[in-house]
RNA sequence: GCUGAUGUAGCUCAGUCGGUAGAGCACCUCAUUGGUAAUGAGGAGGUAGGCAGUUCGAAUCUGCUCAUCAGCUCCA
């Protein structure tokens, strides 16, 4: 047989050959590497034999392929030891995950945090006993029959729902025997460093109607050292917690007494008050003009956004006057009663209103996280009504606009086009069109992106931005919608050169998405040391002895004169205590001041990433972090 | 909302078999005036998330409830 690689060379071998074999032939380190293979750019088994001509690829541990492969069958490995020490457990799904894998068990009694104990050392043990891997296909009334006998529903209701001609495949490992596609490895004991990491419920099929499994997450790592690194990681990236730090730094904190409604303490107002005063100078810049409507708005105008109908579980709502009354979740019906106050001719077009709206949204209990997932949140919101032609440049505006936000904070981001979700208003021709548009701008920026079908609004598709948190879980920050609905349903119009009314076209867009989880984010993301020009305190100036008092009050003074966040610590502490102080609290600078500076007139200034820097004059530090502020250092 | 776990001073945590609460940091006072990540001594501070129950007696056992954490679902 002839078998093509990836470079365009070809060998002939003989039929019959495993990829391993080959690899084998070509050089023992290959063989060694490779996980699983692509046979004509299918994921496929490495040991099992090949017959005719076929290109081969083969999947070391960089590849995504090959870890996933390697992943698969520790999550097999696993399901084969609850098996063995639960046997009237029954099997769902178990697949590799981007940062491990895990597998869904019905189980009467849950597990305990014993239990998953256990289960590692029998992994080991499977692992060490080295049982090879065969694949077999069955015919669908066989395999159905198969897995009856075995007593797996689960995978009876798997097999049912493959289409009529699908392969149906099963791997065998020792005893075990499970309903899969592969790849694998093949044998257990070419899996090892696995370990468990949690214990989680898991509905059956990813839906609330159907019943709760248990799910076991674990990873694996080709070498150990690699686990290692990742479990470390994992533990320096808790320090990062947002919400340690917020508390840590005094930004920010959610009582008990107020589930998912943040309070901010003046440190965090800081940064609060430093991403807004950005957000309005940016916004100015682009021809932006901002808004604010308020936060309670009568029932009717929620029946005619469609939120009463599409929107009410998330809602609060309340009574005045013996009226309903709901309070927003968003903030696009008062942008649009603002377009309403008056007549607009195309010449005005695009209106770009901006507001940051404080929204309450009823968040169910269990999806809060610190300032990530609350129930009030303040969104950077922007509408932006155009005529149909303006479509293109101003999403294209809008997009620029996000790539300048998160670079400036240095951040990487995900992109998602979502389109139209089951419950929904408009036609399909709409829908169509919008999510046309917001494509071909994502292709003209050359942005790479996800799509994610059903996820979007109830009034339009959606480019969505997700940023990611110190260990790893991503959240949807930015959006951008295209909305052809609400100008229907408010009968928004404007006047056009033919001085006939036409209709004007909506965007809807947040940057930030939340100034709360924008703020938790970039508190992860740096770890707490924010960069200067967001600092709650930029310079502290430290005095060695008392009779620095006075002189350290003038510096604090004159920074503050020039226009900076300044803070003394006169306490009757050593510098080294004063200085592992600042140094905690991640103040950019500490200026310290003794006998010497005094005399001289100069600071000792240390930064809180290079350490001493040698004494300036006041003015010459002044001017220093001045630039740094200007300049948005990260 | 669902599954599981957790809930002791402002923070981080300890507390053997149910016998009536302990440390470090922070805070206050005093001494000390010291050069780049913790000076020393003393003091004050909690009725154990909340409610109910079992018991002579509960932080320790039971039930309910609230909140938090991990995940699911949902979402900015």
């Amino acid at each position: 047989m002839k078998i093509t690689f990836p470079d365009g060379s070809a060998r002939e071998y003989a039929d019959g050959m495993t990829a391993l074999e080959i690899a084998a032939e070509i050089s023992p380190r290959l063989a060694k590497a490779t996980l699983v293979c692509e046979l004509d750019g299918k994921l496929a088994d490495a040991f099992r034999p090949i017959s005719g001509d076929h290109t081969v690829r083969f999947l070391d541990w960089k590849e995504e392929g090959g870890r996933w492969g390697y992943r698969h069958t520790a999550s097999h490995i696993l399901a084969q030891a609850v098996k063995r020490l639960f046997p009237d457990v029954t099997l769902a799904i178990g697949p590799a995950i981007d940062t491990g894998f895990y597998y869904d068990f019905d189980k009467p009694e849950p597990f305990s945090a014993d239990d998953l104990t256990k289960i590692e050392e029998e992994m080991e043990r499977i692992s060490r006993e080295d049982l090879s891997l065969e694949r077999f296909e069955l015919p669908r009334e066989e395999a159905i029959r198969y897995m009856q006998e075995k007593g797996e529903p689960y995978k009876v209701e798997l097999i049912q729902d493959l289409p009529e001609d699908a392969i149906i495949s099963f791997y065998k490992q020792g005893d075990f025997v499970d309903l899969c596609a592969g790849p694998h490895m093949q044998s257990t004991g070419k899996v090892k460093n696995m370990k468990l990491m949690s214990l989680a419920g898991a509905y059956w099929r990813g839906s609330e109607k159907n019943k709760m499994l248990q799910r076991i997450y674990g990873t694996a790592f080709e070498k150990k050292a690699d686990l290692d690194e990742y479990l470390f990681r994992m533990e320096e990236a808790k320090k990062r917690d947002h919400r340690k730090l917020g508390r840590e730094l005094d930004l920010f904190d959610i009582h008990d007494e107020g589930p998912g409604f943040p309070f901010f303490y003046p440190n965090g107002m800081v940064i609060r008050n430093g991403l807004e005063n950005f957000w309005r100078e940016q916004h100015q810049k682009r021809g932006y003009k901002e808004l604010r409507t308020p936060i309670i708005l009568n029932r009717d105008l929620w029946i005619r956004s469609g939120h009463w109908d599409h929107y009410k579980n998330n809602m609060y709502f309340t009574k005045i006057d013996d009226m309903d009354y709901a309070v927003k979740p968003m903030n696009c019906p008062g942008a649009i009663l603002s377009y309403k106050r008056k007549i607009y001719s195309y010449r005005d077009l695009p209106e770009r209103l901006a507001e940051l709206g404080l929204v309450h949204r009823h968040e169910l209990s269990g999806a809060l996280h610190g300032l990530m997932r609350v129930r009030c949140f303040t969104q950077d919101d922007a509408h932006i009504f155009m005529t149909p032609e303006q479509i293109r440049p101003e999403l294209l505006g809008v997009i620029e606009k996000f790539q300048y936000f998160y670079g400036t904070f240095g951040f990487k981001y995900y992109v998602e086009l979502s389109t139209r979700p089951e419950n929904s208003m408009g036609s399909d021709e709409q829908w169509e069109e919008a999510t046309d548009a917001l494509r071909a701008a994502l292709d003209a920026c050359g942005l790479p992106y996800k799509v994610n079908e059903g996820d979007g609004a109830f009034y339009g598709p959606k480019i969505d931005f997700h940023l990611e948190d110190a260990i790893g879980r991503t959240w949807q920050c930015g959006t951008i919608q295209l909305d052809f609905q609400m100008p229907e349903r408010f009968d928004l119009t404007y006047v056009g050169a033919d001085n006939e009314k036409h209709r004007p076209v909506m965007i809807h867009t947040v940057v930030f998405g939340s100034i709360e989880r924008f703020i938790g984010i970039l508190t992860e993301h740096c770890a707490g040391a924010f960069p200067a020009w967001l600092a709650p305190v930029q310079a502290k100036v430290l005095t060695i002895t008392d009779r620095a008092n006075d002189r350290a009050a003038q510096v604090r003074d004159m920074l503050r004169e020039a226009g900076m966040r300044a803070e003394c610590d006169l306490r009757n502490e050593k510098v080294g205590f004063k200085i592992r102080e600042a140094q905690m609290q991640k103040v950019p600078y500490m200026l310290v001041i003794g006998d010497k500076e005094v005399e001289q007139g100069v600071l000792a200034v240390r930064s809180r990433r290079e350490g001493d820097l040698g004494t300036m004059t006041p003015e010459a530090f002044v001017q220093k972090l001045q630039k740094e502020i200007d300049e948005k250092q990260n």
